[in-house]
DNA sequence: CCTGTGCTTACAAACGTTTGCAAAACTATT
DNA sequence: AATAGTTTTGCAAACGTTTGTAAGCACAGG
């Protein structure tokens, strides 16, 4: 079917070890030969088998990437960072979505490895470590975009939660804030844990204890934080801002206060997490902490790769966070 | 490195072929024997090497896909649609981006077809037919959702653009706007060329003609939105309803109108066209045309498969695309 | 005791590359 | 003209599987 070295090396009367050396362009070959080997598998049509050659190198030139979900923007734009210098750094990515269940997850990398991989990289890997290693035996660099445990399970990259949620709830206080909520993530998901421990350090420095009628949870996407957001509004004294664990959350967050009759900012104000593309187009523009979503990416392929090169100077990397102010954040009406 | 076949023949003193058939469950070993071999396959940690079967079995059990972008949530869903029932035949993703660059596209094309994926999958295609035509010696499937040419190169999966269109501005037509606004995508997408004549059919069926002042263009994200609605509103008579292109359109032409000091719907109506996920949690939810994203993704590769069993009787398809009214359409306060 | 018949197992080729090493073809030197 | 040296080419093994075919073995029938 597909034209071979071999059919190029009859059409030009070599053998196929000349014509492989010719199409890559090795020094053994002469200018001519390698000039004429070319012509002819230009006009053959000659597309090399990567997977042949896969078997002999003993590398795929393959990232596999798995992620539980690719619709949300965070994901979505994080993955394209991952893509793009993959691509740039001449490797493919297989992407697979794990749907958030550790189950998946782990049959997902099985599959992964069973590809041969060079590398793989989770995007809020979910499972624990231990069942990780099982899978781990031959030996194939893994880095973990936001880990969903605390523990440590080889490379990892994050972002400043706490300091993220710190910042966030800090802009909330400095503009008057006092009863401000929290709507938290999934509690299994540690960087939902660090965002609201930094949202408790931010409001015991201005001398305020957490509320617990405060804090719910979300499940970190819009329906969660409509479900939080009507429950907070349930409450006998509202709060006057709130911090989502994610920009998704904050979305629902609002959609819910909209649905309440209330205004954003001017009768609530919302801070969210993540700072997605489209968090400057909603109404209002979202206040919210940006992650370096497009570094997180680059850096997680980066690693990868100096892993595959054997460098040991590998280290965990923490990015910070930084506070973007938009438009739904301003003073609580009646200062408290 | 990786155990292979041969490192448990030596373990369980059989041949390697055997081992092999073992692995696979063939008829042709003794069940005692293939107990032995899983057994000891299992204790040594063994994988099989998906690329050496992909060699020998010419079938790398692998869709390609490549998509303009993956940051823009109509994308996002039908890939993942993709991956989902792509896994559930077994079936693994390579995703890669063309940034809606033909020359990269092509690219892509060309490194899929050197990975021999099975079949391709293009969301939103801008190659020309006889670009892709030159790769396609290897006669890989390949399936395009909603084309962005019209000419037909091979199978795809088209949603009713005309049909959406004249739902939409009817839509609002039935509401009484008369003074409706379009802004078109970008003017080589196909897909745009529908809507905006489905528009234009509307318009006419209601004894309207298109008024090219209120046609205008953006670049199909939430920025071209943005400049395409400040366009609008520098008219001296302003439109009272607008149709977008895409939900990212529309999202950015409510950025502007609200920036601009209206209100929505009270003030001016919009219809988006995609419906993502995200539109109902808008501010205020979203009335849009909805793509069969699920159904499309499952299609395609539904259609890959086909194609790759020598089925015959695929088809190009169409699917219905369908009005979402929610909130940010409602007649123009003063009717026309 | 020999032969045919099933059931198991082993051998070997093939998939399409890369690459070490040997062989061949030149070139230059004596 | 022979030799050494250098460049160019070919041979063959290897990567880890699958699978067609041959071989081995036990057992039954003659």
């Amino acid at each position: 079917m597909a034209v071979s070295i071999k059919d190029i090396a009859r059409a030009a009367q070599v053998s196929y070890s000349t014509v492989s050396r010719a199409l890559n362009d090795s020094p053994l070959v002469k200018a001519e030969t390698k000039e004429r080997i070319r012509q002819v598998a230009a006009e053959m049509g000659y597309l090399p088998s990567a997977v042949a050659r896969s078997l002999v190198m003993r590398r795929t030139q393959t990232i596999g990437v798995v992620v539980s979900t690719i619709t949300d923007l965070f994901f979505a734009e994080v993955i394209h960072a991952i893509e793009e210098t993959a691509l740039r750094c001449r490797y493919n990515v297989i992407l697979t979505n794990s749907g958030g269940d550790p189950q998946r997850e782990l049959a997902a990398i099985r599959a992964l490895c069973e590809r041969r991989v060079d590398g793989m990289i989770l995007v809020s890997g979910c499972s624990r470590r231990k069942d990780l290693c099982a899978e781990h035996k031959l030996d194939i660099p893994m880095v973990i975009i936001n880990n969903v445990h605390q523990e440590h399970l080889g490379y990892s990259i994050e972002v400043d939660n706490i300091g993220g949620g710190r910042q966030a709830t800090l802009h909330l206080l400095e503009l008057g804030h006092r009863r401000i909520a929290h709507i938290a993530g999934p509690s299994r998901e540690w960087d939902s844990v660090e965002r609201q421990q930094g949202y408790e350090q931010a409001l015991q420095a201005y001398g305020l204890e957490p509320d617990p009628m405060l804090i719910t949870r979300g499940n970190s996407r819009p329906r969660g934080g409509i479900e939080a957001m009507e429950r907070l509004l349930a409450l006998p004294v509202r709060p006057t801002a709130i911090f989502c664990y994610n920009d998704a959350t904050a979305i629902g967050a609002m959609r819910a206060a909209y649905a309440a009759g209330l205004r954003i900012p001017q009768d609530l104000s919302v801070v969210g997490f993540d700072d997605i593309d489209l968090a400057p187009y909603l109404e209002p523009p979202l206040t919210t902490v940006a992650q370096p979503k497009r570094e997180m990416g680059a850096r997680a392929v980066e690693m990868v790769l100096a892993l595959l090169s054997g460098d040991q100077q590998v280290e965990d990397c923490v990015l910070p966070s930084r506070l973007v102010i938009r438009g739904s954040t301003m003073p609580p009406r009646i200062i408290v």
